[in-house]
DNA sequence: AAGTGGTCTAGACCACAGC
DNA sequence: CTGTGGTCTAGACCACTTC
């Protein structure tokens, strides 16, 4: 861990401490789960007021980059991905923890990545990915169709992992079989009418309305891990917001 | 303005602080867009210390109740739609300032609320209510159909004014002509398939997957003043977010 | 120059976790 | 009991806006 301030000595001290300290947790000096030490040892190791550090963990702990559970520590946080929209589709609890449903793959295959595959995961068109396909299933009744989309230079030990070793959480498995680790994930939902293949998979009409939320994921270093395109039932979401 | 702080004496002061600020401004003794009292008379009117006060004000800046602007003062925000769902429709942009789409009222009925019209504006089942209902096109071109419903108790006077008088933006005409003032809302996304007539106003296929925007607004007590049901085509609407 | 919010300091005391 | 984060104070100085 260094404690020297590089940037822009124009900003507000608490604003560079908090780069900082990110950057500890950013090259993983801090690993997730762990403690980073304490307030006051931060404060005295970087010459600043109690307060200033202070400030700088608010900053990081309102981006939850950090944890601070009083008496015990600041912790850094592990991605979380309770936020997802997929928390909007009734049929499943918060995702990532209860409520997973279970996950039953169709089909997986090497190709050569289409110019909308290549652009989003940031390869050449034509550099080899592999896409799975699975269909997520709660209480048995189809939930959600998902295309997966990962760059074989970086997952290849997926190719040949027998499809019984895939369960239904993939994230820890990217980290465990190919040392790649998710950290953070953009999504965006639209709604279109589901073809027949895809209807039939889900238990519905042709043509009725599915919700669709691509997700691309990155790692720590926000180079793009994964793309996935997933389709739900229109009338099993209902996304909400309050303005004011 | 009241400086007693009547709230849980267990809770932190910058807390009861805030409820106390926040009251001032619920009940419009601070009017929005006004300047409330400097940090430091605030600090003083409450016998506590300048740094206490500022988190207090921390914490409604935070929640958007007033803004701050450096070497002027601390302001009371004006309700902003800003952050409604209605900016991911491409076609247009952030609603409430620029970018206003064009207003065609189709219909206006006084009628009495059926029980989904009368559960969300909190009425009895056959309440009178006002129904508008309009389209609203950009550069031309329709965009959204909307069903709005007005509980009539509040909003006769918009039973008999000339349609003519509706401009492009309702809210400040609620407040001006009624009296009643929006300051927050909750809105609801799902996805639908179109039926015949609002195809027909929309200019799409019917049939076609359609974006569903419930909003109810409320006034600064909380009551519902407005519920409105919106629809426009989906593939004009994308919806982003990050997770970390 | 006067008044506002923004930054930073130094230190006291409290509340919670864990040994 | 010690160490952690949470609250609160009192005051200095800076940066921006307005007159």
């Amino acid at each position: 861990m260094s404690t020297g301030l590089a940037s822009d000595t124009r900003l507000p001290l608490y604003q560079r401490l908090r780069d900082d300290l990110a950057r500890n947790i950013e090259d993983r000096t801090w690993k997730p789960g762990e403690a980073i030490p304490s307030e006051l040892d931060l404060a005295r190791a970087y010459g600043v007021a109690l307060g200033t550090m202070r400030k700088a963990l608010d900053l990081l702990e309102s981006e939850r980059l950090v944890e601070r559970i009083h008496g015990k520590g600041t912790f850094v946080r592990r991605a979380n991905f309770n936020a997802s929209l997929f928390r909007f589709f009734r049929f499943q609890g918060p995702m990532g923890d209860r409520h997973v449903p279970e996950s039953r793959i169709l089909g997986r295959k090497v190709l050569p990545a289409n110019a909308r595959v290549a652009s989003e995961l940031r390869l050449e068109e034509g550099e080899g990915v592999i896409h799975l396909s699975r269909l997520r299933l709660l209480e048995g009744a189809p939930a959600l169709a998902e295309e997966i989309y990962l760059p074989l230079a970086k997952f290849s030990p997926l190719a040949g992992l027998p499809l019984s070793h895939f369960g239904n959480l993939w994230y820890p498995l990217y980290e465990e079989v190919c040392g790649q680790i998710v950290a953070s994930a953009e999504e965006t939902l639209t709604a279109e009418l589901v073809e027949a293949a895809e209807a039939k998979l889900l238990g519905i009409a042709t043509g009725a309305p599915v919700v669709v939320i691509e997700r691309l994921a990155f790692d720590v270093a926000r180079n793009p891990l994964e793309w996935r395109r997933s389709k739900g039932p229109a009338d099993q979401f209902k996304y909400h917001v309050e303005i004011r």
